[in-house]
DNA sequence: TTGTACGCGTTATCAG
DNA sequence: CTGATAACGCGTACAA
């Protein structure tokens, strides 16, 4: 069924209906050039009787600004995706701005064209790796407005970008476990390593080893890959080849999740038999069995700041090239404290 | 900084470059009409050397279509939401449409004017009380293609639905507390009721409890709301006031999830001292301590069939009034088997 | 098979 | 303060 062509109300039918010229209707709705109270008041209320919307695609051509941001993902999953994508909504709804979201993983490692770009929205959140470089740059060497989210700029372009400080909020988990509960032998379950935030939470934990000197030992590393599955699957492999560790450090809370799993259906007890931490502090980090001692990262904060970054960026403003949230240590049960 | 004028390629650049005409690029563009192959190929060489991408506004100017379909919903939270926007999100983009996506709750209870609309979309996917009905009917009554899912259309209108069977997974569940694990005191915990998987998945219990005479307790009935923090609370209530059940069948996996943790805070086990099941079947359900039986519901899918419920909406293709998936028990350790 | 030219609904630049 | 009117970039009859 087609859309009653009868029931199209335009800005001229409104004009009209108003007794003024487009252009006014215009000026009122956009508050562009000045307009006499009594002139505004007849227009609001013709918009008003006529149910008057305004055409996107029509003010997007001739405005040249679709009013809209859009967000890139990867993939949609882990607990992590919700609070961003929360953050990044309510900021944008609040700013006046549309959101078109995308994901380029899952299937093809996205190759081009991509979904958004400078042809419908005025500007892009790029979360971590869900754009390939050579894009990056080239939408950045046509001005295109564009803030990276938990991943920093490539080297030379200097593109705003947000994210928590993932190396400290690791080193500080680390140190707390080697100072206050006296363990020294720590697995690590990483991320992916095409994943920045991964790799900067692999270096809190090395860094705090030397720190210690604690010598790096390969085998208690492991691929968790900020994933349920994968790290369960990686934790069983390690207690059949006979890991010998005292806690489990998992670079997120959905691999830590995932190896408490593990833990469990091999009948080890957590803290009592291995200890096990996480990071993020995903809203379900505090229900698990036992609690989830983790690092809490602010993701919703960093999201609702990349947006405002970004709409500055549109408007032409200036914004910090980089923006470092702070992280914070969470502890609860799962560590052996208490 | 503003876009690079000199840089803006639009479908005439395309043209000249190719030596043909406007008219013969958006043919090859969009596949209608035909062009000889070697004109074809001219213009996809011009294409991509020119590294052209048609503007967004401006096809949706002049063609009435804007390629988009929007996603309401009233907040962006819940195990649920994820799995749901994937399938969304992945459909829409398969049937090569941007994907618009807002909430409506949060703040303000949803009124005019609404973010999604005729003005920026060529059709929407309303899920479950995310519009009020007014709007609603205004949006049917000018035939603009609606779908809604986890919800029903509203008496008289007649809009295409995708659901699951709530009554009747509820109704399962009960029947197999009853009758395969002999329990007969079981409470409930309800979801909001503005939600309609919330109705009826109540109803399914009520009429369990019927068919195997055990009288409707109101006092085994409150209010989880579809949320961990509410459920636990609801819970923790519960046991303080001295709680005489078997068993807590909770109307979604987050409640069950707060429920639980209600439960072992009290120090109760699960299930020896009392049984816990939810619905919905979210993916941490088999992760949780003991893992969760509960009702799997086909969410993604629904989504999935939405959306193409949707485009042939969009299209003007026929498409049936209601889709109602089946729903699957899922039996896990919480419920006190095995 | 291809080209010409008009229109889509707004914004923005002019005069007035 | 207000009104004509020329873009905006593309799709699509209509002609050729």
């Amino acid at each position: 069924m087609l859309l009653d062509d009868s029931s199209r109300i335009t800005i001229v039918e409104v004009a009209q209906y108003a007794g003024v010229s487009t252009a006014t209707v215009s000026r009122v709705i956009n508050k562009t050039g000045p307009v006499l109270p009594e002139t505004a008041a007849k227009v609001y209320a013709a918009i008003e009787a006529l149910n008057y919307k305004p055409n996107a695609a029509a003010r997007g051509l001739a405005s040249r600004r679709t009013n809209t941001i859009g967000l890139l993902v990867d993939e949609i999953s882990g607990e992590f995706f919700q609070p961003m994508l929360r953050g990044i909504e309510v900021t944008a709804r609040a700013s006046g701005m549309d959101l078109l979201i995308s994901s380029t993983g899952g299937m093809s490692q996205s190759s081009p064209p991509y979904p958004l770009g400078e042809n419908n929205t005025d500007g892009l959140i790029v979360f971590a790796d869900s754009l390939p470089q050579e894009e990056l740059v080239r939408l950045h060497k046509i001005g295109f407005p564009l803030v990276l989210l938990h991943r920093s700029s490539p080297s030379g372009l200097n593109i705003p970008c947000v994210t928590v400080e993932n190396k400290e909020g690791a080193r500080r988990m680390v140190d707390y476990l080697v100072e206050e509960r006296g363990y020294r032998k720590i697995a690590f379950l990483e991320g992916p390593d095409s994943h920045e935030d991964a790799y900067w939470r692999k270096l809190g934990y090395e860094e705090s080893l030397a720190v210690h000197d604690i010598p790096f030992n390969p085998k208690l590393v492991s691929l968790g890959e900020f994933d349920e599955t994968q790290a369960r699957v990686s934790v069983s492999q390690w207690i059949k080849n006979g890991l010998n560790a005292e806690a489990i450090f998992a670079a997120d809370d959905d691999s830590a999740i995932g190896a408490m799993a593990a833990l469990k259906e091999s009948g080890l007890r957590i803290p009592e038999d291995i200890a096990v931490v996480g990071f993020d502090d995903i809203r379900l980090a505090a229900y698990l069995d036992p609690p989830l001692t983790t690092v809490r990262a602010p993701i919703e904060q960093a999201a609702r700041i990349a947006v405002e970054q970004l709409v500055k960026v549109i408007r032409g403003e200036e914004v910090e090239a980089m923006t470092l949230l702070p992280t914070e240590l969470v502890i609860r049960r799962s560590c052996g404290c208490c």
